[in-house]
DNA sequence: CCGATACGCAACGGGACCGTTTCATAATCC
DNA sequence: GGATTATGAAACGGTCCCGTTGCGTATCGG
């Protein structure tokens, strides 16, 4: 294992350096199938092969097992859509939930969804991914406009903020998955947050 | 394909009868399996049979497709635990969410959950199954609690009894899939009742 | 006992993938 | 050119499962 040095100074193996066309086609395939809805078991390396029209020796060079190939995979996907903020506490919580639903309206989101939903029970590392790559930026986002609101007074000070994203994000769930058949999904972000601020109880009601 | 009348005057097939002990435990087998968290695509005939004591001649005879058995398995499946209902509206709110984080905690209520939530994609049947076994009955205990506080004025009276439901369901959910690791889940149930109870504004705030 | 049907079991041919190996070819450095 | 490594293609033996068939046995009605 002869090794050259580059200008940068970084080590360098002899021979034909790996094709980086070919790692990202392969994750590209990978990320296509699973948008089509195949389940992390059931993805295959050698569908993914051909897919990616590349050989199944490069794959396995690459990557020791299915679980890392899926890892890296969903790395590479950004996290959508910076939430626009600045304007009131309610309209940037109803822009968050919109971009929810318009997410779910993605047979392709919903699928990588579902896989952060169930697969992540038999896969940690996969997991592991989603909260840092989908759950914790939003989470991160939301949380500095229900403290902005708590400051302003246009909120409660002592709202529990983990909480209160819980209620929004996961009615948004809950209605898209469950609503009833017919039921229109019209104004639904601005429905949530709308009783998730002015909550259950009358107005003026004791306690 | 000569036929008898048995005394209640049901026609019936001549030759051997179908074993109902076998018909149980293909029916068991099947959601032991799920339950072990093996996906709808993964399950195969023959794990069930093998796991049934059953030829897959005894399954094939009696379903066509595995959708099909599987729709009649977690059709055997009894919406747990009728909601105990009576105090506070409060109280039951919190009684139901408490259902539901125990359920959480038994991991094959989890795997079925799960395939609520994933298989139901690509099995509308399932979809269906699951919403009039374990949602709608919920939904409408729930709803005749809502009711009830709105009747006596313990709740808004012109509350979204769907859109509550969703913020609590949902919240409760949403909480034990993404809550931080370190952070602990007692008392969970009774922050969500409350929080959603107060709602997000001040209780003293215009509009 | 007889005809009919169901049972569990074993075997079938066929398909999809597995993870590995071999091979001719391509790209890189010296 | 020579050494070295990567690439895509093909083939390997092996596993799992498919859906079907045949077999000997069990259970029903008549």
């Amino acid at each position: 294992m002869k090794t050259q040095q580059t200008a940068e100074g970084v080590a360098r193996p002899a021979g034909r350096p790996r094709s980086e066309k070919a790692e990202r086609s392969i994750i590209e395939a990978t990320l296509e199938l699973l948008g089509e809805g195949i389940g992390v078991s059931e993805l295959s390396i050698e569908s993914i092969a051909g897919r990616a029209g590349v050989g199944k020796t490069t794959i396995y060079r690459r990557w020791s097992n299915k679980e890392d190939l899926v890892v890296d995979a969903l790395a590479t996907l950004k996290p959508p859509i910076p939430l626009p903020q600045g304007g009131t506490v309610r309209d940037d919580l109803v822009t968050y939930l919109r971009v929810i639903q318009e997410e779910t309206r993605h047979h392709r989101t919903r699928c990588i969804m579902n896989i952060a939903m169930s697969d992540s029970e038999r896969h940690p590392r996969l997991a592991e991914r989603f909260r840092e790559l989908a759950v914790e930026p939003r989470r991160a986002v939301v949380a500095a406009v229900l403290r902005r609101g708590m400051e302003t007074g246009e909120l409660r000070a002592d709202l529990d903020i983990d909480m209160a994203l819980a209620l929004l994000s996961g009615a948004m769930i809950w209605s898209t998955k469950w609503s009833h058949s017919g039921e229109s999904d019209a104004g639904l972000p601005e429905r949530i947050v709308d009783e998730a601020l002015k909550g259950f109880r009358p107005r003026n009601s004791e306690q």
